[in-house]
DNA sequence: TTAGGGTTAG
């Protein structure tokens, strides 16, 4: 019954395990293990909580539970739809032991796979110490519980534990546990995602490594090849992407969507600006091999023509979206927000015109705007040529918060900035309030709030309010705010506008 | 054994 295909019928064995008991057959452990297992393995994640309940059924009922069973259901909480339930599967495991089942390799790597899969990143030093309790206790580890391991630290909150990733590698050659094909891409995915970029030339060495084991790559681990090139520091290394992708053509392994997404990405992340052309290539190269675009893939492609070298392709954007909904494949916020961002970028100034245009687009669609989408929209009214819409952009700003979407540091620089670059000079005054609602809200201001504050005093109409800006800047000082070169060549602008200097 | 493992975005 739980093998069901598209996820288990679990209604269905429900029904069957209700009409067993109503004609007064005994269920056993195993009809138990069966139920929590197909509930486990509900489609769009595990009925977790009913899990939960046929335990306390079979528990009122004098069945014992075994390893089996507490294997599923902490299985169950790995797969809680959402992000695992970490907390409720570490209790079920605290159960077991109250109950003295023995646990095993399974039941070990469910555990550990379930604070990898922990909501808002792993939960990776729990996993290990998980790990450390499975070693004191003589339970052997096998290369599912190592990749469930690695996937923790690849899956670290603010970038990977690739070092401890690396560590973990060597735990398991001193243990002599075979690292197969999805062990190496998890690990070249951790190197990928490194926190300040990817540690691309490691991902380089360990793809050796494998080669030299014998281990055949495959899709998953040229894309996560290809996503560390992509991701290098300073700027992708998009010619190595390249070169990984011909070895991939080399060797017979057919390409994916996501091996073409990232090799997108990382035209899109060239240094010095986005290879908007190459990345063009890339879509038509794909189309030739009938590999089907999907949103991310489209997303990527507005991306790269938003971030082309001396300003957007915000016309090209257009077409890349107009292309899609022609396709039929359906925007999301990420692509909505990567097309205000292209207008935001147009050279010569913003297009905040057809910025407000696509907003009304992604209204009509039902699409709902988020932080970051909003916090785009106002920063492309910021940069309208011959000066800030921020009128308009105080208008956005109202409705994000009546819509409850709660601004952030990157919206409140934004409407500064606006307030700072209005035409004819700065609306310090107003600066100053939306710096005032910023602090009541509780929205810790930076450098680049500060620095908009001080040039929205040297911009002030009638001359530079050079006592305000000083007055700013004592404000920053008081708060920790470091100061950077911009604060203090703003400051001296103020200064210098002020035709004569103070003291 | 009745049981376990995959990807990407401002």
């Amino acid at each position: 019954m739980e093998k069901a295909p598209g996820g288990s019928q679990w209604e269905r064995a429900l029904e069957v395990f209700e009409d067993m008991v109503r004609r007064g057959v005994e269920p056993s452990t195993v009809t138990f293990n069966a139920l929590i297992s197909a509930l486990e393995k509900a489609p769009g994640g595990s009925q977790w909580e009913r899990a939960l309940e046929v335990f306390e059924d079979m528990v009122r009922r004098g069945v014992e539970p075994s390893t089996v069973t507490f294997n599923a259901l902490i299985s169950a909480m790995e797969k809680a739809p959402g992000g695992s339930k970490w907390e409720k599967a570490l209790e079920v495991f605290e159960e077991m032991e109250r109950r003295g089942v023995k646990p095993n390799t399974y039941v070990f790597s469910a555990l550990i796979s379930a604070l990898e899969k922990a909501p808002g990143g792993s939960q990776w030093g729990r996993a290990l110490e998980v790990f450390d309790e499975m070693e004191r206790r003589g339970v052997e580890p096998d290369t599912v519980t190592f990749n469930a391991l690695i996937r923790a630290m690849e899956k670290a909150p603010g970038g990977s534990q690739w070092e401890r990733a690396l560590e973990v590698f060597e735990g398991m050659e001193r243990r002599g546990v075979q690292p197969d094909v999805r062990f190496f891409s998890a690990l070249i995915s951790a190197l990928e995602k490194a926190p300040g970029g990817s540690q691309w030339e490691r991902a380089l060495e360990v793809f050796e490594d494998m080669e030299r084991r014998g281990v055949q790559p495959n899709a998953y681990v040229f894309s996560a090849l290809i996503s560390a090139m992509g991701k290098a520091p300073g700027g992708s290394q998009w010619e190595k992407a390249l070169g990984v992708f011909e070895d991939m053509e080399r060797r017979g392994v057919q390409p994916n969507a996501y091996v073409f997404s990232a090799l997108i990405r990382s035209m899109e992340k060239a240094p010095g600006g986005s290879h908007w052309e190459k990345a063009l290539e890339v879509f038509d190269e794909m189309e030739r091999r009938g590999v089907e675009p999907d949103t991310v893939i489209f997303n990527a492609l507005i991306s790269a023509m938003e971030k082309a070298p001396g300003g957007s392709q915000w016309d090209r954007a257009l077409e890349v979206f107009g292309e899609m909904e022609r396709r039929g494949v359906e925007p999301d916020v990420f692509c909505f927000s990567a097309l205000i961002s292209a207008m935001e970028k147009a050279p010569g100034g913003s297009q905040w015109e057809k910025a407000l245009e696509v907003f009304e687009g992604m209204e009509r669609r039902g699409v709902q705007p988020d932080v970051r989408f909003f916090s785009a929209l106002i920063s492309a009214l910021e940069k309208a040529p011959g000066g800030s819409q921020w009128e308009t952009a105080l208008e956005v700003f109202e409705e994000m918060v009546r819509r409850g979407v709660e601004p952030n540091t990157v919206t409140f620089n934004a409407l500064i900035s606006a307030m700072e670059k209005a035409p004819g000079g700065s609306q310090w005054e107003r600066a100053l309030e939306v710096f005032e609602d910023m602090v009541r809200r509780g929205v810790e201001p930076s450098t680049v709030t500060f620095n908009a504050l001080i040039s929205a005093m040297e911009k002030a109409p009638g001359g530079s309010k050079w006592e305000k800006a000083l007055e700013v800047f004592e404000e920053m000082e008081r708060r920790g705010v470091e100061p950077n070169a911009v604060t203090f060549n703003a400051l001296i602008s103020a200064m210098e506008k002020a035709q004569r200097l103070p003291i």
